[in-house]
DNA sequence: ATGGCTCACATCGTGAGA
């Protein structure tokens, strides 16, 4: 199973590329087999799910107006769909988990949290806690287990294009990075990508301004992880530059794991 | 160097993203 993830900053504008991109791995020797979307920008009535359905999607998904939106697409059915985190009252739209084979997926456009200190801050830490505990719980219930999406969090320095620059500001503040690895240390979860050797300098995500792609001037702030008894089985994970090479590209590549 | 770009909006400047 290939299991992927990508910020695509509107689905609305984004559709023909996301097309282009599931049709082209159609083409490698082992297909994705779950997308799973953040940033939808729009609400459920607007998804394009003919065009998924068209396809052989399956698919399940939750989206409001202007911000937020998460989905999952799956070759295979979805069961046990669950629509933001029951353990935590929030208006936005940012989480939606399914059962596929076998394997709890959790998907999630986690809050971007504005600036350290602020109440938006404040709000991306509580989200985090509130996911913590529901992992937590999915766990005890399904062994293979999927966390991913946009964390908005560089766990390390190696997933920051400069350190110093980014200090202990947004995405890489303690804070944040104290939870993040509450999830490996505590849930036992593994960051797939840091399960193999990888070339220094990759990152999912790059400015819009600045040329910051060019430049390579990005950061890793969107994961797949897994937990023990699915990430034993990972095969490999990368990060797809490609499609942030487009004519209007999302600001985030995708993210791809594959589990045997 | 905090801007620069891109998105959405009961748009034509503003807020948000990261």
């Amino acid at each position: 199973m290939i299991v992927s993830s990508w910020n695509v900053n509107s689905l609305n504008v984004r559709l023909p590329q996301v097309l282009d991109w599931l049709a082209a791995q159609q083409q490698a020797a082992a297909p994705v087999d779950v997308l799973c979307l953040q940033e939808l920008k729009l609400t459920d009535d607007k998804f394009p799910r003919e065009a998924f359905e068209q396809l052989g999607w399956h698919m399940a998904y939750t989206g409001q107006k202007t911000y937020n939106g998460v989905a999952i697409l799956s070759r295979q059915p979805l069961t046990d769909v669950v629509l933001n985190n029951p353990r935590y009252e929030d208006e936005q739209r940012r989480l939606v988990a399914a059962t596929i084979d076998g394997v709890r997926i959790i998907n999630g456009y986690f809050p971007n949290g504005q600036e350290v200190g602020s109440d938006k801050y404040a709000y991306k830490l509580a989200w985090l806690d509130a996911l913590i505990e529901l992992v937590r719980e999915d766990l005890s219930r399904f062994p293979k287990l999927v966390l991913c999406g946009d964390f908005n969090i560089a766990p390390a320095d190696a997933d920051v294009h400069d350190p110093a620059l980014w200090g202990e500001g947004l995405h890489v503040s303690p804070q944040e990075r104290a939870r993040f690895f509450r999830f490996i240390d505590e849930l036992g979860l593994k960051d797939t990508f840091r399960l193999f050797e990888q070339a220094p300098k990759l990152f999912s995500w790059w400015d819009y301004r600045n040329l910051g792609f060019q430049k390579n001037q990005g950061l890793r702030i969107d994961h797949i992880l897994a937990s023990p008894a699915l990430a034993t089985s990972c095969k490999r994970s990368w990060i797809d530059r490609q499609p942030r090479k487009n004519k209007q590209p999302s600001d985030h590549a995708p993210v791809l794991a594959e589990f045997a």
